[in-house]
RNA sequence: GGCGAGUUGGCGGAGUGGUGACGCAGCGGAUUGCAAAUCCGUGUACACGAGUUCGAUUCUCGUACUCGCCUCCA
């Protein structure tokens, strides 16, 4: 197979990429903060890490990359509402109903990723289950002089890295000159960030050397990452939001820690989404959930597919329309390959793009070229590649919305059709004809007469009790 | 204020120092009782200005506009 290269941000420049063991290729990807549904951009890393490991897993074999994704279940929304629960009366103690909230939250990640098509990672860790090494990290970072500890808090100290601001660009005197926000008092730098903070009574936490408290953010997947695959591997991901702060402070733990500059080889981040051009926000109404997407009736594969048609390494506008176009493309490409045994081996083109930074969108126009070439089974192989056009992901294109039931009733019409249209030819009256056609395609039915056959095919607007209000009339 | 990204035809969206993909829509044709679906064909696009060059949409600089991050949002 062709190589693979990959923007770095690290270095600012596409590289090919060369894992530090072939035989055990790893990449870390920054999962979601378990506190509520998974909105819409939550699930663009998802699936763009979804079909990098994919193609990881195509060039270096199933068994040899280890892909890992953390769920932050230490968080201050997941804290209130846990409190909130209880305070309406839920039966439990705290530390219990916030694991409630984390485990039903961590249910609905799970079970929308995979309504998306996205293969669950080979690790899932959970931070509370983390908080020994993160202890121990912390410890160790003041041991060597990297951190402190000031008015109960455990704080980084970023002076003492000196590449800190690398990763993402900044230098600390231009943000600390930039910053806009209170810096808490007992911080020597504005920039140092939090290792460990104290909890109070009503707040979970642990005991460690400073107290009871709960980790910071960014030390866990410092923690988690170099327990799973030790102090170097070879990606990390995550949206470009996380880049700064959390990949930066990530990286300087990391780094002082002994991973000396050399914590992940290549970073990479995606774009961010919007929605019909604008910044996706709760106040401008524009906010929704995987799951409300999928309650629209919108097949987990078209929204897939959605997100593949741009480049990770840009924004991504959520439209109705592509939705839509989209679902255009499938419907044709999946009769296409229906029944068809998928070739052994992805397309080589198909490949060259998908290598070349995760080029999504050109292996898309690939794909659309094995289709109007007629390869159906190397159309199928190759978009399994970006995890469309799998069994997993079928379907949806008869669940329109008619019921098996209804099929009867749909051949009944295709009958009267049929017959009515038998007549017509003969007496050059079609009037009949275009009464049952026109009251098919009110009821969502797609009308496909050829001089052999009447076929009524049921789309997205199939109304069933319109389809029983159909008469035969007096054809 | 600091840092960064982007600006391609009606829409979406790749890519390239030299006859400007691809998809959708549109238009023309085949087909059809008429349609739909399908097939064939079809497009005077690369924000603006300057520079480098035999030649720039592609490289450099500047301008405008858009967007993101700097607030534990992917």
């Amino acid at each position: 197979m062709t190589e693979i290269k990959l923007y770095n941000t690290k270095t600012r420049s596409k590289e090919v990429f060369s894992p530090l063991d072939v035989n055990d290729v790893r990449m870390y990807v920054c999962g979601p903060t378990v506190y509520d549904r998974a909105h819409i951009g939550n699930a663009r890393p998802v699936i763009v890490f979804d079909v990098l490991y994919r193609l990881l897993r195509e060039k270096y074999g199933t068994d040899h990359v280890r892909y890992a994704r953390n769920f932050t279940d230490v968080d201050d929304k997941i804290n209130a509402t846990a409190a909130a629960r209880k305070a309406a009366g839920a039966v439990g103690t705290l530390e219990e109903l916030v694991q409630e909230r984390t485990d039903e939250t961590i249910a609905w990640y799970l079970e929308d990723m995979g309504a998306l098509g996205n293969l669950e990672p080979d690790h899932a860790p959970r931070a509370t289950e983390y908080i020994d090494e993160m202890v121990a990290m912390s410890a160790m970072l003041i041991e060597q002089g990297h951190a402190y500890e000031a008015d109960g808090h455990v704080l980084f100290d970023v002076t003492s890295y000196e590449n800190y601001g690398s990763l993402s660009g900044r230098s600390v005197d231009d943000m600390t000159a930039g910053a806009r926000v209170e810096v808490a008092p007992y911080k020597r730098n504005p920039m140092d960030f939090v290792l460990w903070k104290p909890s109070d009574e009503g707040q979970p936490g642990w005991d460690s050397p400073w107290g009871r408290g709960r980790p910071g953010w960014h030390i866990e997947c410092s923690a988690m990452a170099e327990k799973l695959f030790g102090k170097r591997f070879d990606i990390h991901g995550g949206g470009l939001d996380l880049a700064f702060p959390h990949h930066e402070n990530e990286k300087a733990q990391s780094c002082v820690c002994g991973s000396e500059d050399d914590f992940a080889q290549v970073w990479m981040h995606n774009e961010m989404l919007q929605v019909e051009g604008k910044k996706m926000s709760k106040s401008l109404g524009n906010f929704f959930s995987v799951q409300e997407l999928l309650g629209k009736g919108h097949a987990g594969e078209v929204i897939r597919f959605v997100y593949l048609s741009t480049h990770y390494r840009k924004p991504m506008d959520w439209t109705d329309r592509k939705r839509a176009d989209s679902e255009r493309t499938l419907r044709q490409w999946r009769a296409q390959v229906s029944g068809v045994d998928a070739a052994n081996t992805p397309d080589a083109e198909f490949l060259l793009a998908l290598g070349d930074d995760l080029n999504t969108h050109g292996a898309i126009q690939v794909l659309h070229k094995l289709s109007r070439a007629g390869d159906a089974a190397l159309l199928k192989r190759s978009a399994q590649v970006l995890g469309l056009l799998t069994d997993e992901l079928d379907g949806w294109i008869t669940q329109s919305g008619a019921q098996s039931g209804d099929q009867e009733r749909i051949e009944q019409v295709e009958d009267w059709l049929r017959a009515a249209r038998n007549s017509a030819m003969l007496s050059g009256n079609f009037e009949s004809v275009d009464r049952l056609k026109s009251a098919a395609r009110n009821a969502g039915l797609e009308v496909r007469m050829t001089k052999e056959t009447v076929e009524l095919i049921p789309d997205a607007g199939f109304d069933a009790e319109k389809l029983y209000e159909i008469k035969r009339g007096d054809a």
